[in-house]
RNA sequence: GCUGGGGUAGCUCAGCUGGUUAGAGCGCCGGAUUGUGGAUCCGGAGGUCGACGGUUCAAACCCGUCCCCCAGUACCA
């Protein structure tokens, strides 16, 4: 009796994925989309580590043994014992966002020309729970500009996204990019009695006030209510603690959510009037009046582009305009229940991230396309159009291995007409070689043994139109026997035959 | 974190009030068919029944603890 063998098991960790060919293909697609919108607007390419010190993500240190708070962390693998852990180099962490990297890196090369706009695709990882559409490793495309004061990069940031959607295939009315202002939101919060300046302080008042408005599309205007007041015991029971403000209070913060309109000009007027009173809701509207104002110039009216006052974006490092872009078509998934994407764009102006580092007071603003849901929701669109996972154009079976040399000049030539193609490398007959090549999704086969190498000629199988007849054969000779699908062509006349059949394919 | 449901083959799952050697379908590998894919037929591999402890003559099944997964909820710079 053997052994027990301890063997790995096969498993992913968690909130981590396997992609497979016609994902990335798709995706490849799309970014090359995106990325060359995101340069007519004049942002350049950028790439920075995935490894950072993790005192450049963000401004917390990861408790002592367990690093937490969202960002797998390692110790400084270079750092020997006798070095204190609050030693500023101890913690190594993944970047949870392409954002703070971007300011290390303004902060770090203090020459680089302003504006700096530079855009970045990249892998970010965040250490928390998993759940439909949320993982722990996932794709952002961002762009940013750094050392931009004025609005327009805010609507441009706006506007670009909409030409992104647009040159996806998303329709006009299929996607809507919303629109708030962090001091708007505050102004009202201040004239609510709400005063505290820190809105990132998660155990405020006001950032407890601003979650439970962050919550409102999913409690509804009544659970925002109780959540602003004593608390809500949501319906699997759980008790989620209020922020405690009375009644009237509660009024001020609900008449500006409820300033919503299909008019840019009128949510501006209402939130304008509703926070006089504040100095720095009077700045966030007066942001606002601006964004608009350049929106309208570059042509995006309201049917792309809305103000939404009920939009928070996480309490981060917002300091004035956020903005979030929602796919609003519905979609219906295999199983046919609706599904939502969540917000598959995220921004706004972040004046103070690079002043972390520098002290200096600089102007920043951009945002984040979550490259993954986005795939996800154009899979479930475009269903049908999915394209052939398989790169491979044309298999050479290997019928008599002591051609080798032929196999492989002919190869060869194949790949350099540029069409993509391989010889066979595993075991088998030709029988198994076909079956490769079908279930691979290879359009075409080679086939040549002593016979076609004698007379200079080569066999092209035509695969995909063999599968199509296929459906008609039901006695397995004939199938065999009548070989349909397949062509004896002369040498000369080989690669013009099979770019003529990849053109057809291709067209298909 | 909290509430509820669940972990049996690569996948989807069956397995009675505890009973002898734990099953099916799909998938995988091989053969029928080493010069031809699909369908069909035949054969094969693959399981510490989530982990550990307990009850029992006997545990996939009952009890306890833990782990993990799913649904909701909370958090998410």
């Amino acid at each position: 009796m053997a052994e027990k063998i301890k063997r790995p098991k096969a498993r992913n960790y968690k909130g981590f994925r396997d992609t497979f060919s016609e994902d990335i293909l798709l995706r490849r697609k799309m970014i090359e989309t995106i990325r060359e919108i995101c340069e007519r607007y004049g942002f350049s390419p950028l790439e920075t580590p995935a490894l950072e010190y993790v005192d450049s993500l963000g401004k917390f240190l990861p408790e002592e043994h367990t690093p937490e708070g969202g960002i797998f962390s390692f110790k400084n693998p270079d750092l020997s014992s006798g070095t204190r852990e609050d030693h500023p180099d101890w913690w190594l962490g993944m970047r949870y966002d392409l954002t703070a990297p971007l300011a290390r890196v303004v902060a770090q090369y203090q020459d680089l020309p302003k504006p700096f706009r530079r855009y970045q695709l990249g892998q970010v990882w965040r250490y928390e729970k998993p759940g439909p559409g949320r993982f722990r490793e996932f794709y952002q495309f961002d762009f940013d500009s750094v050392g931009a004061a004025s609005m327009i990069a805010d609507a441009e940031s706006c506007a670009m996204v909409c030409d992104m959607l647009e040159a996806l295939g998303f329709a006009r009315g299929d996607y809507i990019i919303q629109v708030n202002d962090r001091k708007a939101l505050q102004g009202a919060l201040e004239c609510a009695g709400l005063t505290e300046s820190d809105i990132t302080d998660e155990n405020s008042q006001v950032g407890v006030a601003l979650r439970a408005i962050d919550k409102l599309d999913r409690v509804g205007r009544d659970g925002v209510t109780e959540l602003l007041g004593k608390g809500r015991k949501d319906t699997s029971g759980d008790y989620t603690e209020g922020a405690g403000l009375d009644t009237k209070q509660i009024d001020i913060i609900h008449a500006y959510l409820d300033a919503r309109s299909d008019s840019r000009t009128e949510v501006c007027d209402s939130l304008g009037k509703l926070v006089a009173d504040s100095k720095i809701g009077c700045e966030g509207v007066e942001e606002l009046r601006q964004i608009d104002s350049h929106l309208t110039d570059l042509g995006y009216s309201a049917d792309r582009v809305r103000f939404e006052p009920t939009v928070v974006r996480g309490l981060g490092y917002y300091t004035g305009p956020v903005f979030e872009g929602i796919i609003t078509k519905e979609i219906v998934d295999e199983k046919g229940k609706k599904r939502s994407f969540g917000s598959i764009f995220g921004g706004g102006r972040y004046d103070t991230l690079v002043q972390r580092f520098t002290g200096q007071k600089t102007p920043a603003t951009g945002g984040s396309v979550g490259v993954d849901r986005l795939l996800a929701a154009m899979l479930l669109l475009d269903k049908k159009k999915a394209h052939n996972s398989c790169t491979t154009e044309v298999l050479i079976t290997i019928m008599d291995k002591s051609r080798l040399t032929d196999y492989l000049q002919l190869v060869q030539k194949v790949r350099a007409a540029g069409i993509n193609s391989e010889v066979f490398v595993g075991n088998g007959s030709i029988g198994k070689q076909l079956q490769y090549a079908d279930r691979r999704g290879i359009p075409l086969a080679l086939i040549a043994g002593s016979d076609e190498f004698s007379n200079g000629e080569y066999q092209i199988k035509d695969l995909e139109l063999g599968r199509r007849l296929a459906a008609d054969i039901e006695d397995r000779d004939e199938w065999l026997k009548g070989r349909p699908s397949q062509q004896s062509v002369k040498a000369d006349e080989l690669m013009s035959k099979l770019k003529e059949l990849l053109a057809d394919y291709r067209a298909k």
